[in-house]
DNA sequence: GCAAAAGTGTTAGGCTTACACCCATGC
DNA sequence: GCATGGGTGTAAGCCTAACACTTTTGC
């Protein structure tokens, strides 16, 4: 039995309107030629996460990668032909203005519109689209899609891309700095050659993943009158 | 290198106000006579999850388990002293109401109490408490832990238990019940000693795991005036 | 001035929490 | 009758979605 990790890069980079995933051809047997998730082994002496950001930046010269998590092990007997092969999924992050410079067999791909793909890579990619979507909504996971700088209309059309649907950027931008995700830089974008008022720039108050809308219901008994009790953990407890 | 399967089992067995996870004592060094969560080897025709339930039933007789999840790969390194050995996490969960005859090496732990642990088996208790609290918020996980038929205090000590605050007994009814989680039986269960009305008996409307409060925020553009659409999924259009 | 893009004000509705109050039973 | 546990009514607060309206720019 072999263990190998599968890497899926995700990111909007060029086209702000999609969100794509890293690809490439597959060199070996079997299903040579198709396309597959980058992945490899790990080494004695690194982690997942580590031997994930290693392989990325020497193979295929992704250096930026913002987050990266672990999706599951994918382990059916069968998933591969031959024999057997259990991988490790992840999901990993990179801002839409970055653009790696990629190898001749690697490409950038629209995660709605995938090629024909190894194995189950596919189901691999979608499931990590979800998780995607998912932490959008209660997480700051934006800030690893986003420039270190944006407008609002431009985290809108990353987070229309994402979710799949239209966002109003009006609550966007509304909801995400009632959260504190979201702090206000001073500085103004210049407008387009079409005019309009100058859009000001923004940036994520944190770079690293944080929950910022921890309970759906069941919340913990509210701490005195303090408004913020919904951002708090499972643990905290009145302070009286 | 090595990949193993590691447990959890966690269960609110015998007494309802508190959650239990099973752990045994190792029979080989490193760590022997530590406690340990259960695990083995994956046979060449099962995937992960029938792993976890042959051996749990061949080892520990646990026969009864409701939901079994993926927590993660655990790879530090030198998380294990020795060779290299890399373990994909469970979740598992069994009602409160069954009580297997488990071996004389193997013994129920009070998850908030637990004792010395091999290698970093604490480490992944904690991690499933975690995601255990997460999903009982907004799934209808509850139907892991609960018999199949109980009353609604019976239900809030179990929620009670699990995410280690006291929950409203009044509002988890009002809640499970509008999420459709919750359905009456007609039946009433007869009070105690010491008087009472008597309560009613419910039961889960569904036994697998269902996403009952899928959008914190960032839902999509509501489907005509349909109230339910909170239960959609993020593919979901507009109907017109 | 006018179109275009960005940002603000305001309203409405959904959902949960909190708490007061009513119900049914044993003793 | 009264204590005890169960269940309902209701009001308040928080939060997001929707949309009208204002601001600032280019031409």
């Amino acid at each position: 039995m072999r263990c190998t990790t599968r890497h899926g890069v995700y990111t909007s980079s060029s086209d702000p309107a999609t969100l794509r995933v890293l690809l490439w051809r597959r060199a070996l047997d079997p299903h040579i030629g198709r396309w597959s998730l980058p992945g490899g082994r790990l080494r004695p002496d690194e982690d997942t996460e580590t031997s994930i950001r290693r392989q990325l930046a020497e193979k295929v010269d992704v250096k930026t990668l913002t987050h990266v998590e672990q999706l599951g092990v994918f382990s059916a007997p069968n998933r591969v032909p031959g024999p057997r092969v259990v991988a490790t999924a992840y999901l990993g992050l990179m801002p839409s203005d970055v653009d790696p410079v990629v190898p001749e067999d690697t490409a950038w791909h629209n995660v709605d519109d995938l090629p024909r793909t190894a194995f189950d890579h596919a189901d691999i990619v979608l499931e990590a689209r979800e998780r995607l979507r998912a932490k959008l909504s209660y997480t700051n996971l934006g800030f690893a899609l986003a420039p270190k700088q944006f407008t609002i209309s431009a985290l809108r059309d990353l987070y229309s891309a994402a979710l799949g649907y239209p966002i109003s950027a009006t609550n966007l931008q509304r909801v995400l700095s009632r959260r504190g995700v979201l702090v206000p830089t001073g500085r103004t974008a210049a407008p387009g050659r079409a005019g309009g008022r100058p859009a000001a720039l923004f940036r994520f108050a944190h770079r690293d993943i944080r929950v910022t809308d921890p309970f759906a219901v069941f919340r913990p008994p509210a701490a005195s009158s303090n408004r913020r009790s919904r951002t708090r953990g499972p643990g905290s407890k009145p302070v009286t």
